[in-house]
DNA sequence: TTGCTATCTTTACAAATGTAGAGTAGTCTC
DNA sequence: GAGACTACTCTACATTTGTAAAGATAGCAA
């Protein structure tokens, strides 16, 4: 199965988070929990999360005259295609110049660091395994 | 001085490269160079420059009868944009995770294992002695 | 049964984005 | 100077995105 995109807009990115986290939800209850960051109506985040269903990105069921949403894609499936799409557009489609530019660019601490380096070591011994396989 | 967005769409992100690859360079050249990867007709690559220069993304010189283009913000400045809003929408607005997001789930050589370690490393005693200052 | 409330539905509208045709003007060539 | 080129300007239009008001409904409380 060829990989699909799931590109959400800023708004779609507050809405699905606020989904994962309650899955499944109304959406009064995505309102409310939104209403501190984004200052939307009702309205607005109805409309949106509608929107959203026809896209593929959430689905819904029926309970009584009561609608509850859930989340179609995952985090790991729309992070994903995020990172994709700014690789591709700012970074000529390759990882690690991305990488290598936000290690230049960003003040990580020491510890950041530390951390990424150990997971950079254990990645090098999995994907060394892997390739004598 | 704040730092500000530059932000581009999809098809900016097209004519900016071939801006910054060419600068200064007349809407026709533009035109031509990406009429590979995208189809785009002379109007449409004419209209999407204009609007840039207009949101300040690019800006221009007339010479004679003819109108150069030049970028206002460098690769540097929109990749960094790019950057955050991503790290922003997907991750929180922290690096690292994205960061190990990245290592996680994209296949890396041990080459780039390797050099984005050696990084690291550099960047660690960077870190260190200019906490020293 | 009559409102009150919580939710949902319908409709709208402006701005941003993608895409481009048609017409105009300056310059080169014969 | 008349046609051919070339580049530019103006205008247009569909789609997507952000934002929401107003009206319809269904269930509950009095």
């Amino acid at each position: 199965m060829a990989k699909k995109k799931y590109e959400l807009t800023g708004a779609e990115w507050a809405i699905i988070q606020a989904v994962w986290e309650n899955e499944p939800c109304a959406a009064p209850a995505v309102q409310e929990k939104l209403e501190a960051q984004k200052n939307w109506t009702y309205s607005t985040v109805k409309t949106l999360m509608d929107r959203m269903v026809t896209k593929g990105l959430l689905k819904t069921e029926k309970f009584r005259n009561l609608i509850l949403y859930r989340s179609v894609v995952t985090k790991l499936q729309a992070q994903k295609s995020e990172v994709k799409r700014t690789v591709k557009r700012a970074f000529d489609g390759a990882l690690t110049p991305m990488m290598q530019f936000m290690l230049d660019n960003h003040a990580l601490s020491q510890k950041q660091l530390n951390e990424l380096e150990a997971l950079i070591k254990k990645k090098r011994i999995k994907s060394r395994s892997a390739k004598k396989k």
